[in-house]
DNA sequence: TAGATTGTTAATCGATTAACAATC
DNA sequence: TAGATTGTTAATCGATTAACAATC
């Protein structure tokens, strides 16, 4: 193992596996259900049977979260949905402004789970003039000029992208010079960000071809 | 069912590796870009200047396409995008319903990488009547009572799922009921359908999760 | 030819699964 | 106690990376 990562797992006491870190909002959100029915412990038999996975690897995931669980009655409810919680970041907000007001941008301005999930889009950007001055769901699109001023004054640190990608590196230099630090980008391109800019990229058309290349299979199986 | 398709599906039965898969669609565009720009072929090195993958890695998935490339010069653009296209189905099109016109299922309606790539929606169901009989983004929203009978009438087997997760399973049983086969859910849970039926989750908090914990991680950092 | 690049085989790394001991 | 469930350690599996031979 090299330094950084010696150094990062002693600093926090985190260990970052991706795959697991992907699975803990589905087992966030069946948690969530279970305590609003009423229970107080939750096992991993219990959890596997709304999932796909085995319950090793469910538990396996749940020993990262520092939980110790009883044997024979599981994890206490409440704490586990509370640790989980603080791995992610998702009991403290991060305020947000997105790029990009188009179909999909607009989209994320109105979805609820990333509000409750740590994530307060507080508002929209564009330079399309027919969307300036608008409101979607709820938040006031401004034009992208105005970003670098309300970033400064407002303090804001998180930016979600999703405009074309024709236009996502030039978004991602005004992100920068105007300070922001972590960005979401849905665009399909790698922006080129310094290195100290957390920069996430999401890729919706992954999960289109994992589901085409299914849907082929299962059509050669059917003929 | 000619020769080189049946070769094609062969070796895909071989080998279905999501990874590759997941990367395939970046690839693509980066080889659609390079090809608009007037290039004829490519390489590994020059593909990963804008990539953040290793070029074996790219080499090795490109393996996979079955076309071969030529030491030196790399890969025909134009053969390789149509092997990618073959490979995830993207050459031909699905026409596909879609569930639950909120912010999401709107955004989806509308959003043109899903028609270029294979994936045509026609039309959205909801259950909501303010929204039954409007029309979002070019496309007519039905009520959810119309849609066995219009799946059977226009022969439709592929539905996208991006109602809210309460309602997710009993729309998955009417799907399944009015013959559909294929299952793109963007709900949160998983659904239960027969063994026979493709169902994709995507779950858009995944990639939220990551990128909280990344921020998180940088945050200590700076700390 | 010389050199760049492909494509194969082997090594490494990381994630999942299995086995089982510990515990209430 | 007996039995269910946790949590640890070892084994397996799969994906990435490295080394290098083949090739134009």
């Amino acid at each position: 193992m090299n330094g950084d990562k010696e150094q990062a797992n002693a600093s926090n006491m985190k260990i970052l596996r991706l795959p697991t870190i992907k699975r803990l909002p589905t087992y966030l959100h069946i948690l969530k259900r279970l305590e609003h029915e009423g229970n107080e412990y939750v096992s991993t038999t219990s959890l596997i049977n709304e999932l796909d996975f085995k319950p090793i690897l469910v538990r396996k995931d749940l020993v990262l979260m520092g939980i110790p669980g009883k044997p024979r009655m599981g994890y206490c409810l409440k704490d586990l949905i509370e640790a989980i919680e603080t791995f992610l970041g998702w009991n403290k907000t991060d305020e947000a402004f997105l790029v990009g007001a188009g179909a999909l941008g607009s989209a994320l301005l109105g979805h609820k789970p990333f509000e409750e999930n740590g994530l307060k889009i507080i508002a929209g950007f564009d330079i399309d003039e027919s969307r300036v001055g608008t409101i979607i769901h709820g938040k006031k699109i401004f034009h992208l000029s105005k970003l670098k001023d309300l970033v400064k004054r407002m303090g804001v640190k998180v930016a979600i992208v999703t405009v074309p990608w024709q236009a996502a590196q030039e978004v991602a230099d005004v992100l920068v010079e105007a300070g922001i630090w972590g960005i979401w980008n849905f665009s399909m391109i790698k922006l080129k960000v310094p290195p100290e800019i957390v920069c996430h990229n999401e890729n919706l058309s992954s999960g289109l071809a994992v589901f085409s290349v299914k849907l082929q299979k299962s059509r050669e199986h059917l003929s």
